[in-house]
DNA sequence: AAGTATCTATATCAGGTTGATATATATAAT
DNA sequence: ATTATATATATCAACCTGATATAGATACTT
């Protein structure tokens, strides 16, 4: 998906400064997809040059300006289009599987060369990891407003359930099989 | 972890050449990490011309010589040293987190703004490729020789088991769950 | 039998992304 | 008083990817 499509669906979502679209990276959307700062800042000011999204700038004492985003009718028709031509190579490219870098499996790939106190802390880590994030994913409790609007979202209810039942599935499975990994 | 330790591990389960490398990447270890040709080709002179791997020619008729590339015992050792001080950073950094870009999860986040058709081919497929995933990480039939001793290793026997289950939890949940999408 | 497509095999490179760094201030911790 | 962390934007070298080039073998299709 192009980095304009994505901001801009970030910010059909609310309207939002750079600086937290990338704390949503960081947060909810790291277990999914992130974007850095070189490629978030510049994409929003291409937007906004082409009148995809209006910007405020909330000047705040002595603090750099706070630039919030809020996306335009122009803006939201351009993602939707987009949105419907990057499912049509999704599905035209036969790549259904998704990109992914883990330096947890290549340790565990190459674990017969970790002396095996090393390789329990990486576990333990991973684990705690892991149980953090199936909390937060499962985490019912009061939020801001502007993010409990978001709780009702179809698709946020879809994400989090599978989330939640992956992150549940992978902790056992590391739990009761780790130790064949020793022996 | 770094490209030249990543192949070298590779090339310690077995001789290999460039092209097959990138076979791995694109098979087996497709849903854990890859490597563009790219990085793999210029990664391969750079440990050979430190002694790191030995390279075997074989000249195929009129076909591009194929360069089978071997670990050597310095390029072993490196590996060794280099993995420990991985998994050391790995704990340092505190990022227990994988690297991941899923255009499926993207779709499905802004799955409102999709016709429902196209959802469902979305769905569809994506179920699809992980049916056929799955498959192949319970697969037992025959496989060639190089590869059947791979199947012994711990590490391989703990991944296949972890991708299985957590390929069949994902399956699960998407059939269960996907009509919530829509209504 | 000719043509097309796909597979093996290596190599290079433009273009894009990341991760680090710079700048500036506030607040919390030590 | 000092250090560390958080807010906030911006830039850029270094690196990686995805595309392209080359070249022959094999498979399939019309």
């Amino acid at each position: 998906m192009q980095k304009e499509t994505l901001c801009l669906g970030l910010l059909s979502l609310g309207p939002r400064s750079g600086y937290e679209i990338k704390q949503m990276f960081e947060g909810p959307l790291s277990d999914f997809y992130s974007l850095s700062f070189g490629t978030i800042y510049p994409t929003l000011n291409n937007l906004q040059s082409n009148k995809y999204v209006s910007c405020k700038q909330h000047t705040q004492s002595k603090k750099p300006d706070k630039k919030v985003y809020t996306i335009t009718k122009k803006g939201l028709e351009l993602m939707k289009s987009n949105l419907l031509s990057d499912a049509a190579e999704y599905i035209r490219s036969g790549n259904f599987g998704d990109q992914i870098k883990s330096e947890f499996f290549l340790l565990i790939l190459f674990s017969k060369y970790l002396p095996n106190e090393m390789l329990d802390t990486v576990m333990n880590e991973r684990v705690l990891y892991l149980k953090q994030k199936l909390e937060q994913f499962k985490y019912d409790g009061p939020i801001p407003d502007e993010l409990a609007a978001l709780r009702n979202e179809k698709s946020i209810k879809f994400i989090r359930g599978l989330a939640s039942t992956l992150f549940e599935t992978g902790i056992g499975y590391v739990e009761k099989n780790r130790h064949l990994l020793k022996e």
